[in-house]
Parts: C-alpha cells; sequence; structure tokens
DNA sequence: TCCGGTTCATCAGTGCACTGATAATCTGAG
DNA sequence: CTCAGATTATCAGTGCACTGATGAACCGGA
C-alpha cells in the first residue's frame, strides 16, 4: 500500500476548509469572539432562554464543549446564565445588551465574510456544495443513531 | 438584524462535516491513531527523510500543531526523529517498522471509511464535492500570502 | 415515601489548531 | 571572521472538540 494522495480523502479536505475558513474569520470578522461563540450568540437571539444542552444542539457542539464556549462567554459579559427555577438541573441562558450588541455588528462582518469565501463559486455551484456538504453530514449523524422511529415507514 | 440561518453558512458547514468525519474514523478506522496523525504517516511514506517543516506543509498543519502530532507518534514508536546532520535546526524524520505496518493497515480501513462517508454522493456528485472545497480552500489560502512571484507573469 | 432510571451540568483527560515570543542554527555580505 | 537576517523548532497561551466518569436534580411507579 503506497502513500494515498490526500486530495481525495474527504476528511482532509474538510480540514482545510475549515483552517481557510478560519483564516478569514480572524482577519474579516473578529480576533475576540470565534465561529462557534457567534454560532451560540446567534442561537441565543433565536431562542432566548433556553438551557445549555438545546444550544449546543442547535449549533451541534457536544455537551462539554458548550460548556466551555458559554462560560467564555458568560465571562466576556456576553450572556446571563440563570438557574432555571422549574428545573434545578438547568440553566436560562439569555444575552446581555452587550451580547445583543455584538451579535449584531458580527453580523454584518460574518455575511461579508461569507461573500468573500463562496466567492469562487458561481451561485448555482453555492447552492450545489450547500447540498452536497450537507447531504454528507447528515448521513454520517445518522450513522450514529442507527434508526429511531422504527415503525415510521415499513 | 434577526438571527441568521446557519445552515447558509459555509464555516458552519465546515465544522459539521468534520465532525460527521471525527466520528466515522473513529468508529471505523481507529481510536488510537487520528487522521492527522495518519496524514502525517502518509507523507513520511510518500518523503521519507523530510524535515518537520516540510511535512507540516504537506498536510495543512502549522508548525505548533505539526511538532505536537510528531511528538506523538514519536512516543508511540511510530517514527524516527533524529538531527540532520548537515543542518543542525532540523530532524530528519522516517518511520519505524511499526509506523510502516501502521500505514499499511489504516490506509485499508481508510479507504473503506471513505466509502462510507461518501456513499450519499453519486460518483459524479463526489468528483464536483471535491473540486467545489478545493476550489474555496485554495482561493482562502491564497488570500494569505498575496502574489509572491511577481515578476512571473507581468 | 422511597427507589431506579433519566437528564443536565461539570470535571478529568486527550488531542487538534492557531498566534506570538524565544532560542539555536545556518547563510551571505562585508 | 563577524554580524545581520532568515530559517527551524520549541514554548506559552488560548480555544475548539470528543469521551468517560461523577454528582445533582427530576420523574414515575411501587
Amino acid at each position: 500500500m503506497a502513500a494515498a494522495d490526500l486530495a481525495t480523502h474527504p476528511g482532509h479536505l474538510a480540514r482545510r476548509l475549515q483552517q481557510a475558513h478560519h483564516l478569514l474569520w480572524n482577519t474579516m470578522v473578529s480576533e475576540e469572539i470565534t465561529s462557534p461563540q457567534f454560532a451560540v450568540l446567534n442561537a441565543l437571539v433565536a431562542e432566548p432562554g433556553v438551557d445549555q444542552r438545546t444550544v449546543g444542539e442547535r449549533v451541534g457542539l457536544d455537551r462539554s464543549t458548550i460548556a466551555e464556549v458559554i462560560s467564555r462567554l458568560d465571562r466576556r459579559g456576553l450572556l446571563h446564565k440563570v438557574r432555571d427555577p422549574r428545573d434545578g438541573r438547568r440553566f436560562v441562558l439569555r444575552l446581555t445588551d452587550e451580547g445583543l450588541r455584538t451579535h449584531r455588528k458580527l453580523a454584518v462582518r460574518t455575511a461579508r465574510m461569507n461573500q468573500v469565501f463562496l466567492a469562487p463559486l458561481s451561485a448555482e455551484e453555492r447552492t450545489v456544495f450547500f447540498d452536497l456538504i450537507r447531504r454528507v453530514a447528515d448521513a454520517a449523524e445518522g450513522l450514529r443513531n442507527p434508526a429511531e422511529p422504527s415503525a415510521a415507514r415499513g
């Protein structure tokens, strides 16, 4: 078995794509707030008052990672984290004014960055790009929980 | 500015794609050797005796990360790292027999995993998938070093 | 009321990934 | 030969990401 060509390895391409994105993010969006952190702010704009686990589900982060991201946002004063009076296990999360301002500012820059990032592709290609990646990612995630609704479609 | 739909954010998709890959890798290839570690082994099969920096360049990892990955492979006895007698700054890297065996074994499993990973796509779509990702990643990396050979084609 | 099972959050451990600073080494100009 | 600048590797610091183990809280049934 000789050396393989990494250019045909989707895992390697996925990593390169993320690195490329990270590079653009740092230069065009923010050096303070990372992309996952923005995703959390965004999720809390859409659903104020949800708990940590739910936010993790929305943005695709596991329980440990989401805990760290949220604690950083908390330390920076971008969100509040208060115990749910109706369920002592949960924390209810809500953006502060500062968090809301930050989200607004970064949302604009993020849109600009996405334009630059996707500039090499035509409008059509972008649609395909999203579609293909989503299909591959969805399928792999589906393998994790092997068929929940067994009665859904015989 | 309301909440954005992350499904149209390439950065978010890139992260999800990598997570999906990580999941499959762990279950189908190895829990010990990670995908970046395999990439390093693979690079050393292709070019035995190169230095650390060059390997990093081949697999797309920066100087710090490649140093850590290599030190882990070294600790596991998968490669040798000896000072270059002709240049005291460098280390010459070479796979051990164990490293070679590991690469052979994982190369087979990696090929199988890639089949499963790409199963949702037709042969045509896979070509497009690779092409689109590569173009986006290349373009973003190109923005980092703005035009090296200024005299090449003026 | 108590008890078992589930859920939410945290902690410990490991590994990838980047930047900026530092030290050792090499190289070329003088 | 000597010094300045470039190159190679390391270290410190920060942050994402996962698993497995632990503890607190909830919920349903006996």
